[in-house]
DNA sequence: ACTGGCGGGACACCCCGTTCCT
DNA sequence: AGGAACGGGGTGTCCCGCCAGT
């Protein structure tokens, strides 16, 4: 029954695996041999790859970190196009994926996860603080475009407009909630720092 | 936790022991033998007064609730004294407390406490669901002391500023923010809402 | 399903079952799981009692020395009666029980088991050398009763006939060699011994 | 293990890193992964020589039978030389090389190898079966030499120094007994079957 | 009513013999 | 030939729910 074949992406395949598992089980699914069965491999392959099973949770929440930050790319090459408000409400929805949420719950539960990723992430919730970095960087850059007042605090307006979303985004139990919901939440966060509002 | 009763009730003492555990050792450490344990007494103590272990959990829950909303009476009746920032700076880290940052990564965590407490807490996050109504409320009762602007929304308003709030809490791994940061996220939330801020 | 109640002797349970798999299935058979799953208890239950799986061999093994011993009690008590080599072939026939032979086999087999034992048996093989010393001082016992010459060695004599019966028990795959064979070579060992024999 | 025949092939290289493994560290320590390690060949090269894991074990067995009576012509043509202790000592001595000692634990130990070898041996212990036969056959051309008694049963004395020496040389641990613990034991077991001594 | 052992399941980690693609 | 993968098994550990004794 052995096959021999190399898995040319056994890393892939356990994280893609993984994230199958968190969005349709949620985070207490996600065991190494629930991931090894959802891979269709062998148990041995999780062990021969990574360190431990905490060690795989790590470098999955960092690709995730990594996924992020490319999605601020994608974001920030957004910036004077559209509207602020759109370009916000279109990126959050894809940062706070389900996969996210259920990583941010994993590793607010599980205190030897926090503790790997102090390493890469030492201040604030993991991915979090990444997502609020990347919004911060965007709305600096609507800010040289002038559709954020100059008088702003990118940095504060994204923690806020992170902690608000991740707040919106958890309360949902299955699904996503409605675009107009995120909409409107963004655009209370950010009603006080567009430009046509004089103080 | 300081409840002042005294802990005449072998529930009490579960509770007790339970919020101990989740501020020393986080939540992954709150199982049914460290519960019992702590509290010193038998394993099967729980399992009598409670239907299960989630329904110890829920009860839990639910207390924190509870607690949640008296705090919000203590907030209301500082409406129009001091400062609209600092009487929210001050239940903020009331209910910020670390058992309630382990209580909700536990419910976003654990799909069955999840389920349970939709009995309680049909829409948002447990516990956080709660908080904001309770800021609501408050900032409801300070716009009709002319502190806050009539056309500010005070739930959505609620719903920033502890979104912002629980990912500033849940940001520091041990222990608590300074009270500075509190009051500058608060600061920076109502920032627009305030009345000398003329639109 | 749990009983609840006490098993007030786990310890027996556990090594009866033990020694019914070693008889029916071999020392290859001997795991842990398998231990429990034929005492129809908890797999808990051996580790709640023993700090190791090894540990709990090793305890097997001492049992068995100590039946070894306990059989060297009758045995001594037979000498002057009957004929040696009969007392003799009684004993080794109750020594040389599958489980002793089985355990040797382990012992001989698997180090961290044998380094254990230094601390009961510090030379030879454990079982082995307590039988010797067994076989040793019934034989002292004969030389006294004048049915052993006073010129024989007890201790060399004694080693040459565990050391024979070994091989010969060691060599029947799954039953017992005849007593006529066993006879066969105590007879041979002791001939030289014998008072009659003149040198 | 000295063949002093070059390792030209791959069996060969094989078989001499099993007997290393043996020595160093214990029939334990014997697996298909550690002998191919030992022998810095891949892990296939085993199978591809070997029908199975056990079939190269009992290949393994087999040479030794073979070595073991290599030895027994050896010693035959000391017959009359020296004397019948010293022959049979250095003899024993190279029989119970650590290599047979570990061989037979493991034959003993594992079911599916003794079955395997009811083939090669069908009765008593793989190897130490054989030893008694070449030593038999040593003592019957001492009988002719008429340095072992008309009336001793040299199969008998064989069986029972093969079964003494056995339990002597697997009494210790990782060396080999003193050449003079041998001899005693030898010269214990032939005392009555030497000429001098009349019945 | 409390106590503490048990049942049963799951988990991470590890090792083994074996197969077979590169 | 080399080495990754496979399927199975084993150990130690934990957890929850239960319940016979005390």
């Amino acid at each position: 029954m052995p096959t021999g074949v190399a898995l040319h992406d056994a890393r892939e395949q356990l994280f893609a695996a993984a994230e199958r598992l968190l969005v349709r089980d949620g985070p207490s699914a996600l065991t190494s041999r629930s991931i090894t069965a959802e891979a269709g491999v062998a148990k041995g392959v999780l062990h021969r790859h990574f360190d431990d099973f905490d060690d795989f949770v790590v470098q999955l929440v960092q690709r995730r970190i990594l996924l992020t930050t490319s999605i601020g790319v994608s974001l920030e090459q957004t910036a004077g196009t559209a509207t602020v408000v759109h370009n916000l409400v279109g990126a959050l929805t894809r940062i706070f994926h389900p996969v996210t949420l259920a990583l941010v719950s994993m590793i607010t539960a599980r205190d030897g996860l926090r503790a790997r990723l102090r390493a890469v992430t030492p201040i604030g919730v993991p991915i979090l603080a990444e997502a609020a970095s990347v919004i911060s960087s965007y709305l600096l850059a609507e800010q040289f475009a002038g559709r954020i007042r100059a008088d702003a605090d990118p940095g504060a307006l994204a923690f806020t407009i992170i902690g608000t979303a991740h707040l919106l985004f958890a309360g949902e139990l299955g699904g996503l909630p409605d675009d107009s919901a995120v909409e409107e939440i963004v655009a209370h966060a950010i009603v006080g720092a567009e430009p046509g509002v004089a103080p």
